[in-house]
DNA sequence: CCTTTATTGTAGCAATTTGATACAATATAA
DNA sequence: TTATATTGTATCAAATTGCTACAATAAAGG
């Protein structure tokens, strides 16, 4: 039941913030331990015989059920005292494990922050074997999470403010084709700002990244929208 | 002789890029091994009883002697394959020590990437007790080196370039007080750019972060230039 | 169908920032 | 005193961004 030593590492975990865009806020996908209610960043162990980046994808592929996944690694937590035995200890218990002291996974451990950007729609997020749920908790409404996770999940948001402007991030969190309207709302829910509609709209499409195609019907009583998508290829070049 | 497995963690390390200028280039630290004649970053272990942090600070100032060392993360290297026992049983053996096969330095290691920045003119760098000798080499002209270390330096001059908008990096390369033109060479050399000498110096005046003192006068023919140094506080916003 | 309403796409001009050039003000040597 | 190299700024052009305006819809409601 419990991982064993010999498979994994010692003394180091990765933890991911897994991001998805509702169309009005971010959210980030947040574990709760059965009976404890421990609220928790999804994360693991490595395998001895398993990339780094390997295994957090592999956690989040379990996690979401996707298999295309954009990772980006942004921290590593390192302080003295992260990590804390008896939470781990009380989680297992209240799952009726009962951990030996000198046990593995209650010694200290360097964790490696990950964050990860999904599309939202596309996602059916399931529970591991240890929690009873997994959910989307907006950015701004989170439970109080176990350990460091809530510094975690802050220099992740200050991580991806900073790589906006580098990667292009929207590809991620939209569906394949996205209004402009859609994509300044991501920036806007990432920046935690308002950007203006019509420099927003200019200075995206004079970086040429963007492909236009048909126009999106919705029923709204008004001039319809254009769908975009990214053009991969010069993506590649932010 | 060789490090104790109950002093330190199992599977992490740290490596650090101390990054030096002398005026013309940027340069870095690098060990040479005793008698096998690798190189490689200056790096360690983390005590089991020691913060991160507190481990690399350590370290770095036992190389260069120094007390206020400025340290930024900037990633964490852990492909399967990256750390190398052969390499590290090399070493030992020309330095005379013949570890055992199951010795935990021999294991895999996810290592914890720093960068830091320091005077180049206050620092005596002073070998470990496994190297020979420990020296400034120019970034353009690196020795060939062991493991992965040249992607870890690759890396940290990504990073470092990232940060230059965003934080004073000037002010821990240069001493307390310097001209404009030093300043302006720290970014050319770090952007491996030329930089436009008037734009620069309205820019940076401009932020405000500066503060000017006295003239140098430094037996040249010509204009002696205004001595700056950073006003800490305003420094503090960028 | 014609009008109304909400939204979209883009043009146009002002304000700001950056690029490029010019030039006055030195320190020292000759 | 003159010549020379460099520094500090001013100036104006060019590019970028902020802001406002307005035409072009898509559907709803008479």
């Amino acid at each position: 039941m419990l991982p064993s030593a010999d498979k994994y590492l010692a003394n180091v975990s990765f933890d991911t913030v897994i991001f998805g865009f509702t169309g009005e806020e971010l959210k980030i996908l947040i574990l709760e331990y059965q009976n404890s209610g421990k609220f928790a960043l999804p994360g693991g162990y490595i395998r001895r015989d398993q990339d780094l980046l390997d295994a957090v994808k592999t956690g989040v592929m379990k996690r979401t059920g996707l298999t295309k996944i954009h990772l980006e690694q942004f921290h590593t937590f390192g302080r003295l005292h992260r990590s804390d035995p008896d939470t781990t200890i009380e989680i297992g218990r209240a799952l009726g494990i009962e951990m030996p002291k000198d046990h593995w996974v209650l010694d200290r451990f360097i964790t490696i922050g990950y964050y990860s950007l999904i599309d939202y729609k596309q996602v059916q997020p399931s529970p591991n074997r240890y929690s009873d749920s997994i959910n989307w908790y907006s950015i701004n409404k989170l439970p109080k999470l176990m350990m460091d996770h809530q510094e975690i999940v802050d220099k992740a948001l200050e991580a991806i403010r900073n790589d906006l402007g580098k990667k292009p991030i929207g590809l991620n969190l939209l569906p394949e084709k996205f209004t402009m309207k859609e994509l300044r709302k991501v920036y806007e829910a990432i920046l935690n700002e308002k950007l203006r509609r019509t420099t927003f709209q200019r200075k995206i499409l004079s970086m040429g990244i963007l492909k236009r195609h048909e126009k999106l019907y919705t029923g709204a009583a008004n001039k319809a929208p254009y769908l975009y998508s990214f053009d991969k290829e010069k993506a590649e070049q932010y």
